[in-house]
DNA sequence: TTAGGGTTAG
């Protein structure tokens, strides 16, 4: 009787399967899947690749350069790469700030011949181009070269350029294509309701509040419904500009047809309305939430965090912090940029370096935000002498001398500033 | 393996 399978054959089916149950039900952590790789890469296979695409989803999630690591491991091990393989690639080339790896990777797929599946590799590539404020390229590629390529863009090709044109504050020109799309648009490539939010919310972000409620009002006459995404950005752009009345009209005529709001609907009202010192409706809103059953999420904490900082009430805004932390909440790096800030304010350098630690304990890095205001505050000083910058390996340290005090910051994110164009502006004008 | 909304600094 002969075998099924040579040596060795069966255990690594057993192993493939194994990884990929696990990954289906979501239990393998970064850690757990480098232990899994290297142990499947030894006796990989053809039939590997599936198990393997698994264990780069999960590393290159956490760490898209590490996951671009491994996948030269694959590269040399007996394992023809799957589209879906060079897809994950791409994504982690250009998460890991290496489009100098990411174009050619997308070479490599349209060589050999995955072209007219390769649709969600350009989709990961598009978006990193638009990322980077390269949308007109991105443009080029959807409408020459992926029809070039036999690659027909579908609706997220379509949606990743109208985010990319709003976040270059080309919202009008994002309206002109919906306009264009829906005059001669063909089968999936119709506007949908994701490309409408994302223009909706690109016009409003530019202040052009009447454009995005006229493009609101014309989506149920070209067949498309807002959808809760829709009513909270309209909710949400008439809060920012404080035309509370225009707000809470808009979520009468939400209710009416039966959308309930959600937390997100409830925080634009509750900021809107601290914006104005209106604190008697904030204790409406919060009263409608609770009437409604939607509890209070970080956001809603942090909003009122920030407005008690900024009316000098930081024990108070400190009290929300620490029961939000007792009720197991996490706080984000920004409802720590709210108390550094508030601390900031009062000119709480105790506080502050105190929050920093915590922050530090807990695993979170300052930002951008969060170095300015901490720049911004020692350099109202005017004791602050730069004492010395050191630059090493994308990392920066800042020391000096404050009250003959010797302060550091120690700047982890420098590259990342430098990438987006995106170094503080206090730090800039400290330094140059 | 691909797209959209609510909070923070100067």
């Amino acid at each position: 009787m002969s075998r099924r399978f040579p040596p060795g054959a069966m255990s690594r089916r057993i192993l493939e399967r194994k990884i990929q149950d696990r990954y289906r039900a979501g239990h393998i952590g970064t850690d757990d899947a480098l232990n899994l790789f290297d142990e499947l890469i030894q006796v990989a296979g053809p039939s590997s690749v599936r198990a393997i695409n698994c264990l780069l989803t999960v590393v290159g999630r956490d760490c898209p350069a590490l996951g671009v690591s491994l996948f030269n491991r694959v590269a040399r091990a007996k394992v023809p790469p799957h589209n879906i393989t060079y897809g994950i690639l791409v994504d982690c080339c250009c998460r890991a700030g290496r489009m100098d790896l990411g174009h050619p990777a997308m070479g490599h797929v349209i060589k050999l011949g995955f072209t007219a599946e390769a649709i969600v590799n350009f989709s990961h590539l598009l978006k990193a181009i638009c990322a980077e404020k390269k949308t007109s390229y991105a443009m080029d590629i959807v409408l020459w070269i992926m029809p070039e390529f036999n690659c027909v863009p579908n609706i997220f090709s379509y949606n990743i350029l109208f985010k990319g044109l709003c976040n270059e504050r080309r919202s009008q020109e994002a309206l002109e294509l919906i306009n264009i799309m829906v005059e001669d648009g063909r089968g999936c490539c119709r506007p949908d309701v994701v490309t409408y939010n994302t223009v909706i919310d690109g016009l409003l972000k530019e202040g052009e509040v009447g454009k995005a409620y006229s493009l609101f009002c014309e989506m149920p006459q070209r067949g498309i419904s807002p959808d809760d995404v829709t009513w909270n950005s309209i909710i949400s752009g008439m809060c920012k500009v404080h035309a509370m009345d225009k707000a809470e009209d808009v979520l009468e005529q939400m209710l009416d047809r039966g959308i309930l709001p959600d937390v997100a609907t409830y925080n634009s009202l509750i900021h809107g309305y601290y914006s104005l010192g209106q604190c008697e409706e904030v204790d409406r809103i919060f009263k409608e939430m609770s009437r409604n059953g939607v509890q209070p999420d970080i956001v809603t904490y942090s909003i009122q965090m920030d407005y008690l900082c900024k009316s000098g009430r930081c024990t108070e805004a400190r009290k929300i912090f620490d029961s939000m932390i007792s009720l197991g909440q996490k706080p984000t790096v920004t409802t720590y940029n709210i108390l550094l800030h508030g601390y900031a304010m009062e000119r709480s350098f105790y506080d502050m370096n105190c929050l920093i630690e915590l922050m530090d304990d807990n695993g979170i890095s300052p930002d951008h935000y969060g170095y300015n205001i901490l720049i911004s505050a020692y350099a109202k000083e005017e004791t602050v002498v730069i004492l010395r910058k050191t630059v090493t390996s994308r990392k920066v340290w800042l020391a000096w001398y404050m009250n003959d005090y010797l302060c550091f910051i120690y700047m982890p994110d420098y590259y990342f500033f430098n990438k987006l164009s995106l170094m503080p502006f206090a730090l800039l004008s400290l330094l140059y």
